[in-house]
RNA sequence: GUCGCCAUCGUAUAACGGUAGUACGAGAGUCUCAUGAGCUUUAGACCCGGGUUCAACUCCCGGUGGCGACACCA
């Protein structure tokens, strides 16, 4: 029988600017998702990669002194190092710049402007020369650019549109499907705003700039970066021909935050449509970290450097905050206080302290061998309850409720070694036997969201390796646990 | 500016139109295997003003406050 798979990517990172909390929190999320489908026993393919063809990165080599494609290759580096850091498991990192990437992305443009779906046409908006870019009349003050203080000049301009409005009543359907944008109030957003604004043909290629894909019709234009950038969920699988594209797509899920919502279930849906690609299954939009309840911003002072704050309380207790602490529907605050209070609590507390109290017992009253005992089905009943639970949060990307499921087993571990109190001799056997098998269970559970954690634990319980899902039951294990270092160190907050 | 989303104990969050729940924090009690951990338990909330209804946290209207989208921001 073929192995299901399970196509799931990140949005593409710009690299003019280093990775703040809010790409580890889309990254691990994304992580967490594809590392559960894996332990399901899934053929899963994880994508994430960085957008390096915006004119923005030629502005800002510029001003590093250094070539453009230079300074895209360092950065690029920076974000791929910042994945593995936080042990994000993908499976390939697309860069843009990457020729296998160009050449999709030539294609898809030419493939939509031999459909007569892209034309030639003119731009018309203002420029600003400080900007080097297209600005709205929203952006002015006075008649001036906000951000340079200088009149913006009227541009006209050639340029390639893409019919766009075409797909007005097509689009509406897709994303009026319930399962296409998750979660709901983000589907809402989107059908409303098709619905009132309606589908504009939409300008798909700058003329003359230096960075960029160029055309394949015309070379004096560049294609634009969103249409450019889009395309890497379908380049880095080696569209249209490779085994890998015909395997993987349509992508089960886009991960993206909410800023960018509109380019992937309006614009991709719709350039995919004219291309005659089959859409994505499913867009999850996820809320954006405010920093102690402010915006990140970089004038605010407040951007959190991600890596800092894995080498103070290590990977997976970030991992951990991000995953549990922040509402997978809406905005979450990031604050080292609250961060504190889950290490100390839920990981420390709950579940540091369940392993190392029942490895104590069992080195204790049976020289580390783990003893026979028999199963206590209730027990057993309120792991798989709680598996199936989780497992239904990560199937609606709830996964802070998903945590939340496999930490509630862990709490009634605790109750169960309160209740039967193995030190009074009575059933010790079969009590220790049981807290044994729950804690190489709860290994396998904790291992899509605290990688590391997993790991040690199953050491500890004399284990080489965390199983998957389909170990999810009690059984007989033959092992001496030995205790190791604390799972967590407890951390004391001051301001 | 146009459009949209949100508002619940101190904090973070739930609740088919029918008893406002959970977690952290705070208070009390208790066990002793364990990382001063665990377990039990108490107190504590629906932004404001209207309307619909036998009944509104829930639906509708208005206000206030927060947030976001509106051509390149995870």
């Amino acid at each position: 029988m073929a192995k299901k798979k399970f196509y799931i990517t990140t949005a593409i990172d710009y690299v003019n600017a280093p990775p703040h909390i809010g790409h580890a929190y889309e990254k691990v999320i994304a992580d967490a998702i594809a590392r559960w489908h894996r332990q399901k026993g899934e053929g899963v393919f994880f994508l994430t990669g960085t957008d390096e063809n915006a004119q923005k990165n030629a502005k800002a080599a510029k001003e590093d002194g250094i070539g453009t494609q230079k300074f895209v290759n360092k950065n690029s580096q920076i974000f791929k190092q910042f994945c593995d850091t936080l042990k994000i498991s993908y499976d390939d990192f697309i860069r843009t710049t990457e020729e296998r990437h160009k050449k999709v992305s030539q294609l898809i443009f030419k493939k939509i402007y031999e459909n007569e779906e892209i034309y030639l046409g003119n731009y018309s908006g203002i420029y600003c020369t400080g900007c080097e870019a297209f600005i709205t009349e929203k952006e002015l003050v006075n008649e001036k650019c906000l951000e340079h203080n200088i009149k913006p000049e009227k541009i006209n301009e050639e340029s390639f549109f893409f019919k766009l409005s075409a797909y007005q009543e097509d689009i509406l359907d897709a994303v009026s499907k319930k399962s296409f944008i998750v979660p709901d109030n983000r589907r809402e957003e989107i059908v409303s705003r098709v619905k009132q604004e309606g589908l504009k043909d939409l300008s798909v290629s700058r003329l003359n700039i230096d960075w960029g894909v160029p055309v394949p019709i015309d070379e004096r234009h560049k294609i634009y970066v969103w249409l450019d950038a889009l395309v890497n969920y379908i380049s880095a699988l080696g569209y249209p021909d490779d085994k890998k594209y015909k395997k993987y797509w349509p992508a089960d899920v886009h991960v993206i935050g909410k800023g960018i919502n509109w380019f992937h279930t309006v614009i991709w849906p719709a350039l995919l449509m004219s291309a005659k690609i089959k859409l994505p299954k499913k867009v999850f939009v996820h809320g954006y970290l405010t920093v102690n309840g402010k915006k990140i911003s970089k004038s605010l002072g407040n951007v959190i450097d991600p890596i800092k704050v894995s080498n103070k309380y290590g990977v997976d207790t970030l991992r951990y905050f991000l995953l549990r602490e922040i509402p997978a529907q809406q905005d979450g605050d990031f604050n080292e206080k609250a961060l504190v209070a889950r290490l100390n609590g839920e990981l420390a507390d709950d579940l540091g302290n369940l392993l190392s109290r029942v490895v104590s017992m069992i080195t204790k009253y049976f020289g580390g061998k783990v003893p026979n005992g028999k199963i206590d089905k209730e027990l057993e009943y309120e792991l798989s309850a709680q598996f199936e639970k989780a497992d239904k949060f990560i199937e609606n990307l709830e996964v802070d409720k998903a945590v939340e499921s496999v930490w509630g087993f862990i709490k009634t571990c605790n109750r169960y070694v309160n209740d039967k109190k193995p030190w009074e001799n009575e059933n010790r056997e079969d009590i220790l036997y049981n807290l044994y098998e729950a804690l190489r269970c709860i290994a396998i559970l904790v291992n899509p969201f605290i990688p590391e954690t997993s790991e040690k634990i199953a050491k500890q319980l004399g284990l080489n390796k965390v199983g998957d899902f389909k170990e999810l039951k009690f059984k007989k294990t033959k092992a001496i646990v030995n205790k190791g270092e604390v799972l967590f160190q407890k951390v004391e907050w001051k301001k």
